[in-house]
Formats: C-alpha cells, sequence, structure tokens
DNA sequence: TCTGGATTTTTTGCATGCAAAATTAATTTG
DNA sequence: CAAATTAATTTTGCATGCAAAAAATCCAGA
C-alpha cells in the first residue's frame, strides 16, 4: 500500500508560486529591474496577495529579487561585478562537484555521461544550439548528482538560479562554442580516469570562459549606458 | 545633507522577524524537529500572522525550516549525514575563499588577522572557550571579507547558518582544540606568505577536523536513538 | 483498560480589509 | 511656462476573517 504516498495533496499555493514567478524571472518574462507589482501578478495568475507576498520573500531569500522597503520587489539586475562573482562562487561549487563525483561516480552513471556527451557533440555538430544547452545542463547536472551531495548540488542549483536570466540569452558565437565543446570532451576524460584534479581544474575554467562570453555579449547587448 | 539617508526607515517587520527567528533557531531556543505554531509565535513575538508567515517562508527558501503541506514549519533536524555533506560545501567555499583571499588581501586586512590570531591565542591558553569561539568566527569572516567576493561571502553564511545551531552546544575536548590551534597558526602563515594554495588546503582540513569533532559530540549528546 | 471511531477543537492556508507610505496628477505661484 | 506644493490615486504592509485540513478529545464497545 503505497498509494497513501503517491497520492500527495497538490502543492500547496505559495509554492507554485514561488516555482512559477522563478520561471518568470529566469526566463526573462519579469526583465532584470522591472517592479513586482502585486495587485497586477496577483491577476495575472488568479491567486490573492497572501501566497504570492509569501513566494517573493521566498525569492528574495533566494537572491533573486531585491526587498525594497515599503516599495515591494524589484527583480534583480546585476551588475557585471555581480555575474562575475555569481560565476566564481559557481566555478568553485562545480570544481568541489567534479573532484568528488571522479571520487564517487558509479559507472551506470559514468555511462550516462560519455552517453549525454555523444549527443552533445551530436548537436554541437548540427550547431543545434538549444539542443546543445539542453544537453550541457543534464551534463553539468549528471556531474553535481554523482558527487553524492545533496547540500552542493541544492547550493550549487540556488547559485546558478541568477545566473539562468542571462544564460537565456546568451549565444555563442563559433570559436567560443568550439573551446567549450573541447572542454567538455576534456571533462568526460578525467571523469574516466577518475582524476578529480583534473577535472576540477578544467570545470573551473570552463566555468571562467563562460563567465567571459556571457560578459561580453552583456556589454555587446548593453550599449545603453553609453548615450544617456 | 546625507540626513535623509541616514534617517532609514525602521526595518519592515517581516524582516526582523526572520532575523529573530533565525536567531531562535541557531540558538535553539527552537530545538530541531520543533513546531513552529504560528498562534503561539505570533503571541510570543507580538505580530499578526501575516509578517510571521512570510518571515517563515523565507527561513523555508534558506534551509533553516522545512515547510510540511497542511502542516505547517519544522526546525530543520539534521542527520549525521546533513551534517558531514553541509560541512563538506562549507570546507569547499572557504578553501575557495582562503585561495581567493591570499590573492587579494590588504596588508591592514591581513594585519588585523594577525592580531585576532594573538587574540585567539590568548584565549585558547587561558581556556576561554566563549572568547575563542568570537575570535574564530571573527578572523574566519576576515578571510571571507578577504577574498572580496560578497556573493561567496553571503554562500558561506547561508550555508554555515544551518550548522551554528549545532557549534553552539560544541565544546572541544583538550587534544582536538590544540590542533585546530595549531591549523590556525598555519593558516596565518600560509596568509602571510600569499600561500593561497596552502590556505585553501589548511581550510579544507580545518573543517573536516571541525566537522568530525561535531559529529563525534552529537553521537556522544544523543544516545536517545539507543534505548527505544 | 484498551481500541476504534465520531466529534470537537485547534491550526493551517488563503482572501480580504484598512492604514501608512509612495507615486502620480493637479494646481498654484513665481 | 516651469518649478514647486498640494491633492488624489495607487501600492505596499499588516491585521483579521473564514474555510479546509489536522490534531485532540471524548465516548461507546470489546
Amino acid at each position: 500500500m503505497t498509494a497513501e504516498i503517491l497520492s500527495l495533496p497538490p502543492a500547496a499555493l505559495h509554492d507554485q508560486l514561488t516555482h512559477r514567478l522563478r520561471q518568470m524571472l529566469v526566463e526573462n518574462q519579469i526583465p532584470p529591474g522591472a517592479k513586482l507589482n502585486e495587485r497586477a501578478l496577483c491577476e495575472a495568475l488568479h491567486v490573492s496577495r497572501t501566497p504570492l507576498r509569501e513566494a517573493i520573500k521566498a525569492l528574495a531569500a533566494e537572491g533573486l529579487v531585491a526587498l525594497v522597503p515599503n516599495r515591494g520587489a524589484v527583480a534583480l539586475a546585476l551588475t557585471e561585478e555581480d555575474i562575475q562573482h555569481t560565476f566564481e562562487v559557481l566555478a568553485g561549487l562545480e570544481s568541489q562537484s567534479g573532484w568528488l563525483a571522479a571520487e564517487r561516480i558509479t559507472e551506470t552513471e559514468l555511462t550516462e555521461i560519455q552517453a549525454l556527451h555523444f549527443e552533445m557533440l551530436a548537436a554541437y555538430t548540427r550547431r543545434d544550439l538549444s539542443h546543445y544547452y539542453r544537453l550541457n545542463a543534464q551534463i553539468h547536472q549528471a556531474i553535481n548528482l554523482a558527487a553524492k551531495n545533496p547540500v552542493l548540488s541544492a547550493t550549487y542549483q540556488q547559485v546558478n538560479a541568477r545566473l539562468q536570466a542571462l544564460r537565456f540569452r546568451s549565444n555563442q558565437d563559433g570559436a567560443k562554442w568550439g573551446d567549450a565543446m573541447a572542454e567538455h570532451t576534456q571533462m568526460v576524460e578525467a571523469l574516466v580516469a577518475r582524476d578529480g584534479q583534473a577535472l576540477g581544474r578544467i570545470l573551473q575554467q570552463h566555468l571562467q570562459h563562460k563567465c567571459e562570453v556571457v560578459v561580453a555579449q552583456l556589454r555587446d547587448a548593453t550599449p545603453l549606458a553609453s548615450h544617456v
């Protein structure tokens, strides 16, 4: 009789709202710097203010929105420095993840990552960016999982969430994309060799390069500040 | 006229409550596993349920309490595994902090840390545990600050908050205490030498040892499970 | 006395109401 | 006509009310 466990109650409203709002922020449906008008969101999401406000407070604790006293919440607008700091932390966390994964990964997990890697090579060869991104995320999550540390995974996810909004609009150009792909190949090699030190180093570099790409694109995309 | 900045409005109620509840959790005034009864807390803290609930949702996002659907919130009760996973993440974060601090620390920051270190030696010599702990926290925070990465500091603080509840009741015994003190001396030496790799390694070890102490004490302190 | 079940009480979750602050619009004045 | 006040509107923040779920209590029957 596992029925009673399967019939879990529908998630609480404030919890659903937290997810939906996070999604909206990550996908830039709510652009950085935008105010989160409670009434407007209430009507859009068909809920009352109480659970919405609870969700906003949770997202503030996650660092996705900033609370301004008596002025509500604002979608976080990251400065270039913020982005670099966040990538730096992310690089550290992923590096640790890689290190631990190399020690703890099982054969089946490794096999799956290798399979994903080949799929990624296929997507790269076809220049299928959306597919590539999906696989990229899957591989990084698989490494995280292989590290067998749920606290690390959760911490990584939370910090990473702040950058998703940026990545969503980041288009790799040719050269950098090839580099990233090459780094991925090195990762898998390091994993196969169970070389934690190497894997950690590669991941650190990989994230650093990703940071450079994102920052460069951000500079291209926003010459706004120059012609005030 | 900087007056308008100085006259900052009193922090919002939900924000104050978040701080007060966090404090209560960290100091074990609300013991692990305990239910957070809304009505009771409302009366104790002299507020209504709305801001209290908002604060609880924020603490849930921080990982300090768990939300059980239709059953409110419970103070997080960490298993031994949870503790080890958390220390593992913390070790990674502090190691990175140390690494970066070695690169970025200023002379004045280093001087202050050296001063704090001598104060710590004094407290250790007197076996003044409470003073020792305060200085320990200050030194670790100073290293964090010297790393010049606010995202890293914030992430560290948040993960660390979950362990404060445990540390609060952790009493070093003689031998381990001496080891910890020795590690601290090595830290300062590594900082002076600007040896990031060494500092990172020492901090990693330091946290691992701390984990062992905490877990060992937890086992002593809770033979409850054995005589059911 | 103990167990099983129905009933009462409590508690949570969400909606709504109201006051203070902030924003916007309107009006006055130089 | 522009700048500055002032009035109106909106918006946030908190308190309260109400329904559904959970917990506690009570009570019959073995």
